[in-house]
DNA sequence: CGAGAAGTTGAGCGGCATCAATTGTAGTGG
DNA sequence: CCACTACAATTGATGCCGCTCAACTTCTCG
């Protein structure tokens, strides 16, 4: 897959004019990198912003004391670092590869020239920092409200496909350590949550294969303790 | 105070032109509400943003189960409902006053209509969002990596001036029950853990005035479950 | 097949929530 | 102005959830 047909996938670049892809790619960079690969820490000078060809990325922080935060686990035509156009020019947080693949960096300072002469690109980025800033509000109300059972469900959830009324099998898109760090909890307790889980909403789990055979009794357990309702929307 | 000078202190609006101000104002509405006065809730169609002149406002959410979880409490000069203008049309979360004040409500539609045609606006905007999320991100690591007693002190260091070397005094800007709700915790909670808080760092209480003798031991307390240093400008 | 990591399970503990009772405080009306 | 009321704030007792430490099993991959 060559780098401008990469960067066309990515939802800000969707509508986006031929010349804009081509700018673009004509400064991009197409690396692989290995599991464990750190690609910037929390304040590096933020140079450059990254498109996830192939793989996964964490987003992270990390406290003097040792803790980690994970902010975010992303994968194919996903976008990072973008929103640091406008900040204090310091990346906020950690990038590390958690699953081997190829990523596309590019200029920041090349994005920043096209969004100030580009009115549409601009609202899409508005588009796009809003429906994060949404994803990252209802992030902290489910931390609040919900368990770690719930926590689990609501993301066993949000990866069923939407439009189908049959018992639908969901694939842990990586490993429950991660996924552990990811939802905020130890993987101790994520064990022990998700055979919670299964005790009271009739899934049934084998490795990381989840199949759910009845998705209203799931839907009712997790959505109780969150302000939105299923199908979740916003 | 006027409209027009409310308006033209939020920082979304510092240095735009006077016109712009004028649009504004020529639809803009001042109301002046109790405390309890909800101005909209979690669902309603958004068709206004608000900017406080004076007053706090409380923005939450609320689940089926009846929980809340507090998003932010703001005041003077704070502006909320604009980073809706790129949605889905509908607010995400409700807003009811906590400390009685005057409210300014303008159209979303007129603002859209400004950014629209009005480029450096709108990179305002993605200044502001910028801002926002990265604010969010960090109060999602303090809510999993400090403890009650951290959160508060954290508050606390955020509330008192950056350039005295001197004890400053600090009053909480509202009641303690609603800053237990922002910090995601309960009152007794907030009261057990405000008096460790005193005991590990010789601060002085006396009702809603705090007194910081040891601004370095505060620090020290707080911060080494930080990703951050104090003090905090990320 | 063996080493190392991922995942599970058990025991124990601490932090925060919950329920309940008491004290402090501000606002109301006689 | 004071008594009354309602609510804020504190304190105690108790229980649960999730973390920590530890042992063991399962899986993965060289």
């Amino acid at each position: 897959m060559n780098i401008s047909r990469a960067i066309s996938t990515v939802s800000l670049f969707k509508d986006a004019d031929e010349d804009l892809i081509q700018r673009l790619s004509a400064r991009a960079h197409s690396n692989t990198y290995k599991k464990g690969k750190v690609l910037f820490i929390h304040g590096d000078k933020a140079e450059l912003f990254y498109i996830i060809n192939h793989g996964w990325v964490k987003l992270f922080r990390e406290t003097l004391d040792g803790k980690q935060a994970v902010i975010n686990i992303l994968s194919t035509g996903e976008i990072f670092g973008e929103n640091f156009i406008f900040g204090n020019g310091l990346y906020p947080y950690s990038a590390e590869i958690v699953e081997s693949g190829t990523i596309i960096s590019l200029p920041l300072s090349e994005l920043k020239e096209e969004i100030e002469n580009n009115k549409s690109l601009a609202i899409k980025l508005l588009q796009s920092m809003t429906t994060h800033r949404q994803k990252q509000e209802l992030e902290l109300e489910h931390r609040s409200t919900q368990n770690t059972a719930q926590r689990i469900g609501c993301f066993l959830l949000r990866l069923a496909p939407k439009n189908t009324n049959k018992c639908p099998i969901i694939n842990l898109p990586y490993d429950k350590m991660l996924l552990a760090s990811r939802l905020g909890m130890q993987p101790e307790t994520f064990s022990r949550a998700l055979s919670k889980l299964r005790q009271n909403t009739d899934i049934r789990i084998d490795g990381s294969s989840i199949q759910i055979d009845d998705l209203n009794k799931l839907s009712q357990y997790i959505c109780s303790s969150c302000s939105g309702k299923f199908p979740c929307q916003d």
